[in-house]
DNA sequence: AGCTCAATTTAGAGTAATCTAAAAAATATT
DNA sequence: AATATTTTTTAGATTACTCTAAATTGAGCT
């Protein structure tokens, strides 16, 4: 009754794109998401519902059933329990580990995630700010989000930062960048995520990469 | 590069039965081993041969290459490290990890494991007292061996238990039965592991269940 | 040497996942 | 509303792994 590593992809690529007030998400999106064909997302879809993890109907795409969503969210737990592990205990950097959990997040062992779950001391979020579902499915809503998601205008607080290199440290010290200060964001690059913000009256401008690495509370 | 899970297994399999001097093995017992058809076993071998990890020869049997030893040895690596991570980090009891570590060895990362042996200590010995391979395939010879697996007539001292639960230690206590005791052992029922042996001269009966948990080094 | 039997390989077929190219349906445009 | 475009599905094939049944090879025995 265990489901293929690609069902279980399928499964997770629907939930990731359920966006849509009922949940339905398109062929091509799957598609796109799983960087496959287009009719390779229709058999599977075919086959996820004759197991009624989804529903769909030709033409019309797919949302996820109780029982999908059910395992779609159990992946998702998975995922980032394991992103916890590798950063927290094994001292892995986080922009590393998303792909090793992405073979991980498979392993099938309920007792196995229970026990890291414990180990972990039953963390709330993944090192990227992202939160971890419990056993039973439910979350607590993202209490925090990398400075480089932030949109124009948006204002928050620096809650930490994901690298603790000194180096880096050190350079956003500099910069008078530093826990606590509050911050505002004036621009920000779609494509690179260059920012410009203010903080202290001054104006700051940062690259994608060091605004991936900062934490901030919105305000 | 990365192989399959499918033939990872193969190798793995190969290298445990390669018992004979030029460490040839039986397409049969591959079969056995994997629980799988010979003539599946006959098709993968041609595969593997092709990719030179086995050298093979029709009705001949087949060997691990130098290649295909170093893979294969990799493969024992992880399997025992993720044996000894799921015990000694998380908990679990050593009977239950064998499955769970099956899959986990096929994770892909280098990094991963490296950073996992630095984790536990670099440790020597899995929980069932079989040797780690180091990342160069050396490994000390086992030191320690599962109470159970001795035959009658051996002899060796009580090295320490695998459980660590009270009522498992107080039940081998009342027996007289405590680390750092010689033993001697009469018989072992070759079907359960039912066993008796000599220690301070009188004699012992114990279960296989009890006698796999109790670890000795043979004198 | 010839025979027998077990071990092994080949032949032919099935399942799961994938692909490209062509057909069909839905959506957008004029 | 008719046509053009995009999306999705179907058709037909491919790869990896597996199976059963039949054919072949090798090894032991008389």
């Amino acid at each position: 009754m265990g489901l293929s590593y690609a069902e279980e992809n399928y499964l997770k690529a629907i939930l990731k794109l359920s966006g849509t007030p009922d949940g339905t998400v398109s062929t091509n999106a799957i598609a796109a998401q799983l960087a496959t064909s287009a009719a390779s997302v229709t058999d599977m879809l075919k086959k996820l519902s004759d197991k009624e993890l989804i529903t769909y109907q030709r033409y019309k795409g797919a949302s996820l059933t109780e029982d999908g969503q059910r395992i779609a969210t159990t992946l998702v737990r998975k995922h980032r329990l394991w992103e916890v592990f590798l950063v927290k205990t094994l001292g892995m950097t986080w922009d590393e580990v998303h792909e090793i959990a992405e073979e991980l997040e498979h392993i099938q062992s309920d007792r196995l995630i229970e026990r890291l779950d414990q180990f972990l001391g039953h963390p709330k979020f993944d090192p990227h700010g992202d939160p971890i579902p419990n056993a039973q499915g439910k979350y607590t809503l993202r209490a925090q989000v990398p400075l480089s998601e932030l949109k124009p205008g948006q204002e928050g607080i620096v809650i930490g930062v994901r690298e603790d290199e000194t180096s880096f440290l050190k350079h956003l010290n500099e910069k008078g960048l530093t826990v606590g200060k509050s911050i505002k964001v004036i621009t920000n690059d779609d494509y690179d995520n260059t920012l410009s913000l203010h903080v202290d009256g001054h104006e700051l401008n940062l690259s994608g990469k060091v605004a991936r690495n900062i934490m901030i509370k919105t305000t």
